[in-house]
RNA sequence: GUGAGCGUGGCCAAGUGGUUAAGGCGCCAGGUUGUGGCCCUGGAGAUCGAGGGUUCAAAUCCCUUCGCUCACCCCA
């Protein structure tokens, strides 16, 4: 074989299309429904854009992206997140100057140069949302629900939401400083790894997975418990929205995210069996960003929700894609007089709005096949002598039934049959 | 970046040293005069991922390489 996909890349097929439409119409749906606005931004931006915006010292920056000179010579980056190129339009157009908060979804593509394996991959497509400009408990709490009323929409119905606060620039330095001072004492009890985090990326030791690492974990002290007035009076009215719009939340000590720009509240939502790369949905507040990256301070939260994984739990929960029954004509034809009626007979149906194809030039049997293996609803079949007297064969092909049906009222009659 | 497993026709897959490499799905053609879905018959399609080695003999053993998969890391 010559040629194949890029690794980490996936072709999707005209089979597996059925769930990525589904998908995309109920997200777009349910984020409507909040009131949220579609927005598309490049595939590509400034590299700095990220850097700025993702964290220098993230593996994501480090190691992660598609970073390339253009012919130009400027230095581009293959977008590997969705928050960033959002914020960056946000402030290019203005936005902070329409009404606040804004609330915008998108779909988006990224790309990001990892080993790939079950649930990731170098191009994957994520379903995001942000909100900007208000910095209350009720839009953090909003924005989980978009995300679970997402995953409900397309019929997603076990799974997981894991909820933290992990404090903002006032409290968290303080709580890092605790963290550092209880691990400290414990290196000889933890892991290669979570030897590195400690001086690294001393959060990122709360979730280490190694069971060895487990007991001095549990017993780390927890960011709920150093948060500063604002972040606590945040973080319990959060609890108490989503409380009030019934979603059952799940509070996780050691839930923190990747990247740097997040502020007081994290979150995921996961499927309930075990998986290794099985986040659905991963969000957080970052009210720093935006001054990050140039514009005045500004709220924003936000999340991302990882469509391959989503179409994953979506298959695995059965979920049946609705079946549109549409009308679907194949012509047959015999003789080549015929075939050529039957090529501009399908063209006026299609013009008609019927979809119609045209059958191989090949046995009538055989095109009656095909017909089949198309799952078309009709087959029209036209013949010298049809040609002759003006008409042609429509048979149904799900009832096995068939008649003879003049040219004129073609049309009119598969109309008739959309029912 | 680290570790493990696997690579046989479009897909699934038997075969673990020895005549022309099973089978299933799919595909194509037939099953009388112009008709599908089931069934029957026939056909096309594989240098057994690639390269090298061991052997009288390798898809089967060894080495190298490429690819895929899974896990760690990280994350959607």
């Amino acid at each position: 074989m010559r040629f194949q996909v890029p690794k980490g890349t996936s072709d999707i097929l005209p089979d597996e299309q059925p769930y990525w439409r589904f998908f995309e119409s109920r997200a777009s749906e349910t984020a409507a429904s909040f009131g949220y606005g579609r927005i598309d931004t490049p595939m590509f931006e400034d590299a700095q854009l990220f850097v700025r915006g993702v964290g220098e010292v993230t593996d994501i920056i480090e190691s992660e992206t598609y970073t390339f000179e253009d012919r130009g010579g400027d230095l581009i980056t293959l977008r590997p997140e969705g928050t960033a190129p959002v914020c960056r339009a946000y402030l290019e157009h203005g936005m902070h100057n329409l009404p606040q908060p804004v609330r915008l979804y998108y779909f988006s593509t990224n790309f990001r140069y990892e080993r790939p394996q079950a649930g990731r991959y170098r191009q994957h497509h994520q379903m995001g949302i942000e909100v900007f400009g208000d910095g209350d408990a009720s839009i953090d709490a909003e924005v989980i629900e978009v995300g679970w009323r997402v995953l409900d929409s397309v019929g997603i119905r076990d799974k997981i939401l894991g909820l933290n606060s992990i404090g903002d620039t006032e409290c968290r330095p303080g709580y890092v400083e605790e963290l550092r001072s209880y691990y400290r004492p414990r290196v000889d009890d933890i892991c290669r790894d979570c030897r590195r985090r400690l001086d690294q990326n001393p959060l990122r030791l709360l979730d280490c997975k190694q069971a060895s690492c487990q007991p001095v974990t549990a017993g780390a002290p927890r960011s709920a418990d150093y948060l500063c007035t604002a972040c606590r009076e945040h973080w319990e009215a959060l609890l108490g929205y989503l409380r009030d719009v019934e979603l059952p939340y799940r509070i996780d000590h050691r839930l923190v995210r990747g990247f740097d720009y997040y502020t007081r509240t994290v979150f995921e939502i996961v499927p309930p069996d075990e998986g290794s790369q099985s986040t659905m949905v991963g969000g957080g507040r970052y009210d720093g960003l935006i001054e990050e990256l140039g514009g005045a301070p500004t709220p924003g939260i936000g999340f991302g929700m990882g469509v391959e994984r989503a179409i994953l739990n979506v298959k695995r929960q059965g979920v049946q894609l609705p079946t549109n029954s549409r009308t679907k004509v194949a012509l047959a034809h015999v003789g080549e007089a015929a075939r050529l009626r039957a090529a501009r007979l399908a063209s006026c149906l299609r013009m008609a709005g019927t979809p119609a194809m045209l059958a191989p030039r090949r046995s009538l049997r055989s095109q009656m096949r095909y017909a089949s293996s198309q799952s078309a609803t009709h087959a029209v079949i036209i013949g010298d002598e049809e040609m002759g007297r003006g008409v042609v064969v429509l048979r149904d092909l799900d009832r096995g039934e068939q008649r003879e049906v003049a040219l004129a009222d073609l049309e009119t009659v598969l109309r008739g049959s959309e029912a």
